[in-house]
RNA sequence: GGUCCAGUAGCUCAGCUGGAUAGAGCAACAGACUUCUAAUCUGUAGGUCCCAGGUUCGAAUCCUGGCUGGAUCACCA
């Protein structure tokens, strides 16, 4: 809108001038024209009914007439319906609207902050490889710091990644019984996936222990003690697993010595968690590369687990926290109606909120950042609204500019993803069968033949990858979503390589355009511009305030709405005018000049979602 | 039970701080390639915006109550 403010003036000068009515020109709301009616402004007066005193009808009627009077320069006609003023504004407008969009460097950008953001995403376990979920984290974290860098901030993309803990020790474990010294390179399996076969190794020998257990006397037993009136085994023995695990079993002692033993620094226990942890971490790298994220730091649970203390003695001192008789540390949020939380326990160890405090803070010490934003699924709406509660009434430097990007879960068509039923999509897997896909398509469709086997192979990544991201982008964040396999593949409608044809589109005419050797730029001959021209035009006018929406609601679907209509917008464009064959010279260039500007605000755009361009395809 | 989130076409989703006759895509059907890339374009059909009240010139949008689905409410992470 940044565009329109001559018209908010001249709107503002006639209410002023008719009827003696203030309104700053900024406060001005104008809105764009309907499709079905004519005019590209829309000014609604309803509100002014009571200034005025006069029917809608005629208020709108003596503001387009004043406006078509006094700035014919801008305003080229009107028309009214019920309490709309639309307003058609003239071709030389448009054309320097165009001029000034392809004149302003990074269209769209916000001026540099010198203020840090941090942007914390993906943030996995290391017992298992990354599958859907993941990806979509990933996804929006990467996009949400691309558009708050455009937006003008120094971002930091970061996440914290829980390698420690019982489920590791599980696959350490199973590694020492069933692995044979074998490793990611003796057998060609990706490190991730490796370690979390050890995994699920380790449950199934878990989940077998447990079954032959349940027919030994000792389980008979406290079945027959502890089991309620009428309950069958089966029922009672699936919620007792927990207990087995933690008294009983063989496989649980061996795990739950080897946590106690790496807590306590032993060495071949620590040896063993670093080496299952180092390969995981080569796989995450691979998987981070394929999906074209990197991140700037990394913080580890088995360092930060035991921060956030400190913050919990200072919060005593300052009455925020309160001690229970059992020495337990508490927060009282019911005036937030949080209820009151655990932020120590009584035996002084640390829980989740408290490493989570400590954590921020040390943050805050190594980056400065003002602003923090957790890319975490809204199963924990709670919990970070507990933590931003109390990191405010800390006084944190940083407590005000904290905010949870909560995402919806990713369910199959089938349902729930469930890792126990080995419903979950592999991210490995995913990547793979879209860039699969996008090879399908092109060798079908003849394309890219001429292109060499490198050449062919990084097209079909980026308009593989182009399909999934934009898939899984375009649907509001906090919306829980449904993943269709064959839906994430299309290509056809609104989808990611729908955007990148457009954009192909354009590079194929400019490739065609050079050889023609003809000036590309503006001429005052064409001076009378097409309906699809005119649209095109608005269209991109309205980048930088897609771009403020997305970077304000940490929310790219708007963005990637915006990408799809202008795309759109240009296959229309392409298929009703001709551009290289136009009329004369100007009207060629001014073509080409308008296309070489949708052409980069569509590149910018995908960009900051994550999605490559492709220059053919 | 308390709290939070969601409910829009057969399916997947838009609809921004209230504005005109609620929009796209997919799927279905009918068309358009001797012409800048048909991963495109054009058309047809498809709706109790979960329900009921309220606020006002005007409500899919805001408020209240209900219904449905999900999440969460551990000295778990």
């Amino acid at each position: 809108m940044i565009f329109l403010s001559p018209i908010q003036q001249k709107l503002s000068d006639a209410i002023k001038h008719i009827y003696d009515h203030d309104i700053a020109h900024e406060e001005i709301a104008l809105s764009i024209t309907r499709s079905e009616f004519e005019g590209e402004i829309t000014f609604i007066v309803f509100p002014l009914t009571r200034v005025a005193k006069q029917k809608p009808e005629v208020i709108a009627q003596t503001l387009g007439d004043y406006l078509k009077k006094e700035s014919q320069e801008i305003v080229a006609d009107f028309n009214v319906v019920k309490g709309f003023l639309n307003i058609s504004l003239t071709d030389s407008f448009w054309i320097d609207v165009l001029q000034q969009i392809s004149k302003t460097p990074d269209y769209g950008a916000g001026n540099p902050k010198n203020k840090k953001v941090l942007v914390e995403f993906s943030s996995p376990n290391t017992n298992k490889p990354l599958h859907l979920g993941h990806v979509r984290n990933i996804l929006l974290g990467w996009s949400c710091a691309q558009i708050q860098e455009y937006a003008g901030y120094d971002v930091i993309k970061t996440q914290i990644i829980n390698d420690r803990g019982i489920a590791i020790c599980k696959s350490m474990v199973a590694w020492r019984l069933f692995g044979n010294g074998d490793t990611p390179e003796s057998t060609g399996v990706k490190g991730d996936h490796f370690v979390g076969q050890y995994y699920v190794r380790f449950e199934q020998a878990f989940k077998d222990e447990y079954e032959n257990w349940q027919s030994k006397d000792t389980a008979l037993e406290i079945f027959k003690k502890h089991g309620k009136e009428g309950q069958e085994s089966a029922a009672f023995f699936k919620a007792y697993k927990n207990q087995y695990f933690n008294e009983y079993s063989e496989l649980g002692k061996q795990a739950q010595e080897l946590l106690i033993k790496w807590e306590s620094g032993d060495e071949s226990a620590i040896e063993l968690w670093k080496q299952m942890n180092d390969w995981v971490y080569e796989g995450f790298e691979a998987t981070y590369n394929a999906l074209g994220v990197h991140f700037d730091s990394y913080y580890y649970e088995s360092d930060t687990y035991l921060l956030g203390k400190d913050a919990i003695e200072e919060g005593l001192n300052k009455n925020v926290f309160y001690r229970k008789d059992d020495s337990s540390v508490w927060i009282d949020l019911e005036a937030e109606k949080l209820d009151h939380k655990l932020v120590l326990r009584s035996n002084g160890t640390s829980v989740y909120m408290t490493q989570d405090i400590g954590t921020a803070q040390k943050r805050y010490e190594d980056h400065g950042a003002e602003k923090m934003v957790y890319v975490v699924a809204d199963e924990q709406d709670y919990h970070f609204k507990v933590l931003f509660e109390i990191m405010k009434k800390l006084k944190a430097p940083f407590g005000e500019g904290m905010y949870h990007l909560s995402y919806g879960m990713v369910d199959l068509p089938t349902g729930r993803m469930k890792s126990r039923e080995g419903k979950v999509v592999d991210a490995d897997d995913l990547v793979e069968e879209v860039i699969g896909e996008a090879a399908h398509q092109a060798k079908e469709r003849g394309e890219a033949e001429e292109l060499s086997p490198a050449e062919r192979n990084e097209l079909y990544r980026k308009v593989g990858l182009g399909a999934l991201k934009y898939f899984i982008l375009k649907v509001n964040p906090k919306k829980r979503m449904t993943f269709n396999p064959a839906e994430s593949v299309d290509m056809q409608g609104q989808t990611g390589p729908y955007i990148q044809n457009a954009y192909v589109r354009i590079q194929s005419i400019v490739r065609r355009w050079k050889d023609m050797k003809i000036d590309a730029k503006l001429s005052s001959d064409y001076d009378a511009i097409e309906p699809a021209e005119r649209i095109l035009i608005q269209s991109l006018s309205n980048f930088p305030e897609e771009l403020r929406l997305a970077s304000e609601n940490y929310d790219p679907s708007g963005l990637a709405s915006y990408l799809y209509s202008l795309a759109k917008s240009y296959h229309k464009f392409y298929h009703d005018v001709r551009i290289l064959g136009a009329e004369d010279d100007a009207a060629k260039a001014f073509r080409v000049f308008l296309s070489q500007n949708v052409a980069s605000v569509l590149k910018k755009g995908m960009e900051l979602l994550g999605i490559e361009m492709p220059e053919r395809m």
